[in-house]
DNA sequence: GAATGATGTAACTGATGAGTGTAATTACCG
DNA sequence: CGGTAATTACACTCATCAGTTACATCATTC
């Protein structure tokens, strides 16, 4: 499905270069932020020169909708175990959480949680808010499905999607260090609290 | 303690101003980012010309700065209760999480939830880097005591802490809109997904 | 009604950085 | 070998925008 252009070597070839470009600006964006990023150090962090960066994309626009495109992709792919049906809700929402978590964690997925897209044209940016509603909504989805068949406790399903994806969208702003907590470290911590809170069951 | 400046009408007024360019700053910053907004459209958002602007603030920078400190001053108001030795600790947690919630819902909040701090100089960064880790220290230190006293479930404070004021930051990236939920309803539904989690407790 | 504070006008400087033109050079592939 | 794809060198344009200059004009207050 994804590899309709990778027929021949040639351009599969462009494309993991171009993705390298991608995979570059997202990391100087995390760190430093897409205006104060130029396209030369993008450039020299693939050791190419800025002319040569026009080879592979547009504009500097087209890398940062690339990260976030290229990135959604990955997500999806994450997310296929959260989609199957035949596991129970609460399984699929660990999935979902454990898979997000990790994703998050990525140069790229870091990059949709820490870079506002006020850059980008209403056109592209609408493109984006519509892959991400689709998480969203996965997740909204199975908490009322779990409130329905009375595996979750009520609530509203909107706010609490929301409490999460905040969360686990936060990770890339403190965990970008010399030392990061392990991704599964987190995602442990973060299932305790959304699934039994802070407060010990009374027995 | 802060009316050091006010002992006379002159410094008041003045102060009142440069407050009013600060807030205009923080609300275009949170819609369009710092990078996009330019000193021309915070001056006509204040009805003043460029130049003007220049009487109260030293650069676009110092707006930006500005913002945060005086957002991490109203938050520090806000935090009051929750520093009050005398009540219990999960009253404590409430009192935090609903003031944080209130906070981050107004402009001056948000832009420090919003907008990343590249643009400032690596000093004041610090500055605001310090005033934050107090807050989340304060969290911390709470649920230390929780678990200490046996009224919170055993968990790793540092990645709780980071969980709750993930979910909390989030709040402006997707309550910015024309109809916002308001920010009581968000602190219920939060409070209780992070008290007691998702999932029911078994009778 | 001076004196000082506050604001406007409007053109200007200067830096930054995205994106381009062109011609020449190097790597790769059949 | 020969052709095409990839890359370099590098000077150059162009737009944006922060910050300034210098002077004129309101507004306040004592």
């Amino acid at each position: 499905m994804s590899d309709d252009s990778k027929i021949n070597p040639q351009e599969a070839r462009r494309e993991a270069r171009r993705r390298s470009v991608l995979e570059a600006g997202a990391k100087l964006f995390n760190d430093q932020g897409y205006e104060q990023t130029s396209l030369e150090e993008i450039a020299s962090a693939v050791q190419v020169t800025k002319r040569t960066l026009y080879y592979y994309v547009d504009s500097k626009e087209d890398i940062l909708f690339g990260c976030h495109q290229l990135g959604l992709e990955f997500l999806g792919a994450t997310m296929a175990q959260s989609q199957d049906a035949s596991l129970p809700v609460l399984q699929r929402i660990e999935a979902l959480i454990r898979g997000y978590c990790a994703w998050v964690s990525t140069d790229l997925g870091a990059t949709i949680a820490m870079v506002r897209e006020h850059s980008l044209s209403r056109a592209r940016r609408e493109i984006l808010r519509a892959s991400k509603a689709e998480v969203d909504f996965q997740l909204r989805s199975l908490i009322k499905q779990g409130i329905a068949e009375g595996s979750l406790r009520s609530c509203d399903p909107k706010l609490v999607a929301a409490a999460v994806f905040g969360a686990l969208n936060w990770i890339p702003h403190w965990n970008r260090i010399e030392d990061p907590v392990p991704h599964e470290a987190i995602a442990e911590q973060y299932l305790q609290l959304v699934m039994q809170g802070m407060v010990p069951a009374r027995d």
